[in-house]
DNA sequence: CTGAAAGCGCTAACAA
DNA sequence: TTGTTAGCGCTTTCAG
């Protein structure tokens, strides 16, 4: 089974070993009769020909495979969706990704290079679960790469990230425009860019308004649901009529520490949170208005950013790779490759209405 | 840049490009002097030499890869962690995971086997974002295949999956052993080897332990935060002093409308639930004790029965390719390839212990 | 338009 | 112990 070849093909179709390997690729250098291809097309179906991918990349110097390596993506309960993102669009380009999950683990981090370097990746995503700086592998720049959900400060490759800022601004902005005016913001107290960029929008979105920025209504509190429900005392003392919390799963405890206290969102107070973690967020009572990561986004504009690296100028072509895929509308397109220092690539934070806003 | 070849290794080397290949690869058939071998190592090195996959893989007719095909495991908040078990356990015998995610869509998940034909994969994991049985696709008796969190009545591949009901029995017994005699069970409704797993674990547990089954105990309910919601009228009316959920969601809608009715978990109800699905179960209030989904077990031995299946009899050998790799321990053995018909290998659900569960 | 033939980088007989 | 050499399956000039 199995081990059909090019050349049984050709011999089973009667051609030469060459002019087999025109009909089956749709090569546009040369012209092949339709009649002819399309024997040998048959035949090769009907021996269950696959072509060999491996002396394919070899003979070509072209693995068509992408690499991605990340620090924890797979095991985090957000971003198989970057990963789907990058696979869909390196699908829609003839490419498939090459995935290893180092978990953070730094021999494993560079035993992965090397399995990419040797299966001849034509490039590699580099990425990070938790959106931050980071300073790259050495073993970066002997590949063409891009960096996801985090950066270098430097700006020496180029990368893809969530607009926090943007983010932030947009969920303050849900409350101003329900007529909230004491609105206090639930913050994780490291610093990050996400505590600072979404902080950076809550007080633009305030600002714009005409809104007085209070710094007592900024609340710091642990990224999750014991944070949240810790700061509950605090929000309701700032005498705030709405909250943007930091994630949902801030939001989730303080919902708990609400109830516990006999007071109902949105009735007594507005909630909107960040990260759409749906397991969460579509489930909470009331249901959750939230701030979504562009998650999938960022895997097709990493990808496409890879791509745009390697056919400088290049037009995308679209060949029929992309039959049956989800179509990646609606997205910004990847800046020209201007050459380092690379700026971020900001994607856009959507907006999920739910139920945790009341109008006042 | 990066185009070393081992011909250039040998030349740099002085010695020829067959002795260059025993040096680089710790061939065990061919004995060369320790000083040559560390020669050419050191050569190599400095030249930034990396193996061609591609190039070995032809010659060798092997791929040292393994596909991974998955109906949505990359986008469930679950399983990211079967694909990194995989991913380990391919690293550690020296394979690399070929994923792919084809979101249940046919077409995709045609085009994902013909890639993983054309990389000559060496076998492949077909998963399932859900314990369900399947119909496998006929793509795969072109390969050596093994289910994973699926099966086929058949039997006609090697399945691994949790073991329903063993886990079942598990989330009751603890309640039992807690002193309680009358316990609900939130399932479920659809049939599904979960759905009458758990059952029927839960009613091997009460039979174990001689309390009589009471099929009022046993509560209908949608598998999520809206179902456990829901059901907790049906539950305080059957009398039952605690409840085994169908999942943390469930349990999580159950905390919601408890709490709204004024009553605590665990001193009104106990309450175990089952998935382990961290972001909700370890950040309730109180912290929800439950049944854990073997997840990153399944992945490790679903490549382990994949290479168990390729290499009949042959004894694992461990290289050094596990450096820095979690050990993966206290993990049945996967049987003998006993050929077909082949019985599901049953992966045993850990439990889970935090505090929502009061003795009495 | 089609065939012959030279590699792509590496492995593994087979010789030396 | 080491070198020579014939492929692995495919792409791609270069002739025909």
């Amino acid at each position: 089974m199995g081990k059909v070849t090019l050349q049984d093909v050709a011999k089973a179709a009667g051609v030469s070993i060459a002019t087999a390997s025109w009909a089956v690729n749709d090569n546009k250098n040369v012209r092949i009769p339709e009649a002819t291809r399309r024997k040998v097309r048959k035949v090769a179906d009907r021996l269950g020909y696959h072509s060999n991918a491996l002396a394919r990349g070899l003979a070509r110097g072209r693995s068509d495979l992408i690499g991605f390596v990340s620090d924890g993506v797979a095991t985090s309960p957000f971003a198989g969706q970057v990963i789907q993102g990058a696979q869909d669009e390196a699908w829609r380009n003839g490419k498939i990704l090459l995935v290893v999950d180092t978990d953070g683990n730094p021999t494993i981090e560079r035993k992965a290079f090397a399995f990419m370097l040797e299966h001849q990746v034509e490039g590699v995503i580099y990425s990070s679960w938790v959106h931050r700086s980071i300073v790259p592998p050495a073993e970066l720049d002997r590949i063409t790469s891009v960096l996801v959900n985090c950066f270098d400060e430097q700006g020496r490759f180029p990368a893809v990230v969530p607009n926090e800022l943007q983010g932030g601004r947009t969920a303050t902005q849900l409350l101003i425009d329900a007529g909230h005016r004491r609105i206090a913001f639930v913050n994780d107290p490291p610093i990050s860019p996400a505590s600072v960029g979404r902080l950076a929008g809550y007080r633009q979105a305030l600002e714009e308004s005409g809104i007085e920025y209070d710094p007592r209504l900024v609340i710091a509190a642990g990224a999750d649901q014991e944070g949240g429900y810790g700061a509950a005392g605090a929000v309701l003392a700032s005498g705030a009529t709405a909250v943007f919390c930091y994630n949902d799963r801030a939001s989730m405890g303080l919902y708990d520490a609400l109830r516990e206290r006999g007071l109902r969102v949105p009735d007594d107070l507005s909630v909107v949170g960040f990260d759409n973690q749906e397991v969460i967020s579509a489930h909470l009572h009331p249901a959750l208005t939230t701030v979504g990561l562009p998650q999938y986004d960022l895997g097709v504009l990493g990808v496409r950013a890879l791509l745009a690296l390697q056919e400088p100028g290049a037009d995308r072509v679209g060949d029929d790779a992309d039959a049956g895929m989800p179509d990646a509308v609606g997205m910004p397109d990847v800046a020209e490759p201007a050459g380092p220092p690379y700026a971020p690539l900001l994607v856009a934070c959507p907006t999920v209405m739910r139920d945790s806003i009341k109008p006042r």
